[in-house]
This record gives C-alpha cells, structure tokens and sequence, in this order.
DNA sequence: AAATCGAAGGTCAGTAATGGTCAAACGAAA
DNA sequence: TTTCGTTTGACCATTACTGACCTTCGATTT
C-alpha cells in the first residue's frame, strides 16, 4: 500500500460519503494532510482518477483555487458500460486494456476476480505490444468481456 | 528437492493457511529470504503456478510492487474439460466451433445460455473459413470459454 | 485601467524502487 | 554424452515520488 494507494482510498472515501458524487479539495491542504509534495496529489489524480475509471476533474488556479473530482452517475452506469465496451476499438495496449478492466471494475460491471483471469489470460496468450499483437489483444478483451457481461 | 521446489512448497502452504486463496509477497524479498536472485522466483511462479495448474499471477511493478498469487477453484471434471480446452488448438473452422461448445454443454461445463452468446459473439466478430478467420475464431472462442469455466 | 503581487494549481524531468525477460551456465538424470 | 530442468545475472520496463520551474487568477496598488 503506497502513499499513492492512500491518497486514492481516501479521496474515493470521501467521495463515498459525499451527497452529489463530487468533493472539492485544497491540493496544498491535502498534500500538508499527507505530508507529501503537492505534485503528488496530481499524480493520483492522473493515474487513478481518470476518464476511463469514471471520474472527471476540474480545478481552478490563483486565490481560492481548488480541485473538484466528479465520479460519474451511476444512472447512466448501462450506458457507460456500453460505451467503454466500444472505446476497446480494434486495438489496445497492454496498459489500456487494464485500465478498460479498471474500468469495468469500477462500474461494477465485472468483479475482481474475472478482472484477474481476463489479465491473466490476455498476458498469457498475447506476448508484446506490436500493433498486430494489440489487435489480437483487443479481440480477446471484448470476446471475454462480452460474455461476462451478457452471460 | 531443489530449490525451485522448496519455494513452490512455500507458496503452496502460504496459499493453504490463507483466507481467500490469495497471497501477495514482494519478489526481492522473497529471493532474500531463499538465498537466491530475484528472477529465480518468476522461474518458479511460471513453471509450478501457471493457469494449466489452476494459478493465476498478478503484479505490479514500481515502488511498493507486489506479485499476488491466486489459487483457482479445483473443479469436478476438471482433467476433462482442460484437455477439451486444449484441444481447440490454434484454429477451427465454425462448425468444429459448434462441436467444441456442444462438447462443453455436454460436461456441463457452460451453460446453454453461453452457448448460444459464444456462438453468436463469434458469428458477428469472424466471417467465412479462411485460415486467418480460423485463427481468430479459434483465439475467442477459447478466451470465452477460458472466463466462463474459470469465474 | 494597468501594473504588480501573492496564492493557488500544473508540468516535466529526474531518481528510486520494484518486478520482468532472456540467454547462458550449470548439473543431474537418461 | 546428451538432454532437460534449474539457476544466475545482465539488462529492461513500470510505477512512485520529488522538486524546480511555470501558469493562472483574484486582489491590491499605482
């Protein structure tokens, strides 16, 4: 468990128990809260509150500045769960295609468990990342993906 | 009993004493406590706990990285329904793909209702019988009913 | 109104801390 | 002697974290 996993489980807590699915926080404040470097907190935000986990940042700069992170509606939650089984496309990295099972995480869509043999099987059968083998990557992910979420 | 086998026996017995057939160590530490070099402990985790043995391996890389080490459910049937797995092989035409998930139905390894969503993924993703499409069909069709079996 | 200042947040490159890969050497069994 | 599983080490890839420097914005001063 890193700093950085801390940092994440605490603002995801908090956006747990926030009443519109958004907090505001002080970067400056929360890095002095963590006793870290501010450019840490935008390091969390930028590898684990992403788009494609479904969440949405916004901030201001100068006085009164803040950053405020959106986790997306759960209402729309089918929808985006269509949406991300498209945004695959034809081909994806290895590091893109965990962050589209993240993704699915995130939602719900799958658990942890399908998560861990869908990378499993992916690493296994798909060695590299030439376009050719993140087509095939890309073939494979849905195929598994789709029957976890039809089945 | 060499060395490889000491650490297998290791693992294995951590597996058994755990909670939720899972257990994360650190590799360098791991090597420390063995006397040996790091990548010693990959040789292990690829030759005793692979997908075949019913392991799946997960990691991480980077600052506080870890390897996690799942033990998969042992199911009745099993011998049977890996060798039908390996069968498949690296191509099939879409009738011998019929005949493979009919041969699954009949262990009742899937389910009709995957059977039919299988089928149909592979009817709209792969066209026609040519030795590429054979491939591919080939590629899915196991990736499908790699994540069903094993879920 | 323009210039300036201070208080935020942003970016990026560098360093450290992990784990991964692969080919060669080794060694026991056939 | 050959073969095949084991062991090693050099080199690679990824992730975490830091700090110097940059940009933006509101408030204050000229």
């Amino acid at each position: 468990m890193t700093l950085a996993d801390l940092i994440e489980n605490y603002i995801k807590q908090r956006l747990l128990n926030s009443k519109d699915q958004s907090i505001a926080i002080s970067r400056a404040q929360l890095a002095e809260q963590f006793r870290c470097v501010p450019s840490q907190i935008n390091y969390v935000l930028t590898t684990r509150f992403t788009i494609e986990r479904g969440y949405i940042i916004e901030s201001r700069r100068g006085g009164g500045g803040y950053i405020r992170i959106f986790r997306l509606d759960p209402k729309e939650r089918e929808n985006l769960i269509v949406q991300l089984f498209h945004e695959i496309g034809q081909s994806v990295s290895e590091a893109a295609a965990d962050n589209f099972l993240d993704a699915f995480l995130e939602l719900s869509a799958i658990n942890r468990k399908q998560v861990q043999l869908i990378r499993a099987y992916l690493q296994q059968e798909v060695v590299g990342n030439s376009e050719e083998q993140d087509r095939l990557r890309a073939s494979l992910l849905k195929a598994m993906i789709f029957v976890v979420l039809n089945q």
